[in-house]
DNA sequence: GTAAAGGTAACTATGATAGTTACAACTAAT
DNA sequence: ATTAGTTGTAACTATCATAGTTACCTTTAC
């Protein structure tokens, strides 16, 4: 079980925007970089669009970093493209039997050290910027 | 996208044998406490028994913990179910263009900060025993 | 030998993903 | 104003993992 390429996809489509500041940038021309269909490029551009990461128009080819690169985090990127439900990375049974002490607890002591491990995994997210990604990717 | 219940399930699985060493802890018991079907149980008790954590036997009715609930951490618990193959949290997707520079490096940009944000999430599951859990639940 | 239990294969239903086609809506250029 | 090019999105398909279920073989205890 893992998370979606949406996620990976979403952070090639902005380093490409960063990067290739001169191309036009349309969801072909994303897509043969990606590697996918146009369509997969603008089901998440528009999901970017909406988050404020990035300026689109409909008809009008290409897209923009909506702000510097500086201050996107991959957690941005992350929470735009709903890679991760909030404080849902770990699915817990829905009936465990309320006639037992474990059923009735067990929701109750798990979910507090799942969230913990949730927020550890994003907190790492949060500190790696776009332009640290960009930046290690020769020109 | 999120991690199999049977990580939770298999935590619930541990807590009851902890926690309830009189019952006979049948598959159709555990079952019943965790609300699911006895040979999903199975399913889980199986690789908790491969994995060293417990202790099983065909045609021996229960299952006992194979070493003290203290010295058994939630991730090692994460691990014997495979909830997430090892640096597989998150997918890459695979056909990026060879020919565009980002193409050629986002994996290898990014795919170090997932292994970091993967092993944070991991660390925080290796903090955290059976024990503690099953503190939780009152008798 | 028999009853009770675990181990496991096989099948089904469900849900998410990713790819694809199709088309409406929109913009810019002429 | 028309047209070409583009985005937005619905709809459909194929694939995969999960979870539930039935069935049956094997193993153990008595």
């Amino acid at each position: 079980m893992n998370i979606s390429t949406r996620f990976a996809v979403a952070i090639h489509i902005l380093a490409l925007l960063e990067i290739d500041k001169e191309s036009k940038n349309t969801s072909e021309w994303i897509a043969g970089s990606v590697g996918t269909n146009p369509v997969v490029i603008r089901r998440i551009t528009s999901m970017l669009g909406k988050a404020g990461l990035i300026k689109v128009r409909p008809g009008v080819a290409g897209a923009k970093l909506a702000r510097s690169a500086e201050k996107i985090t991959l957690l941005d990127i992350y929470l735009a493209v709903d890679a991760v439900g909030q404080d849902s990375l770990f699915a817990v049974h829905d009936h465990p039997s309320p006639d037992c002490p474990v059923g009735r607890n067990i929701a109750g002591a798990i979910i507090p050290v799942f969230a913990l491990a949730q927020h550890a995994m994003e907190d790492v997210l949060g500190q790696v910027t776009l332009a640290q990604i960009a930046s290690q990717i020769p020109v």
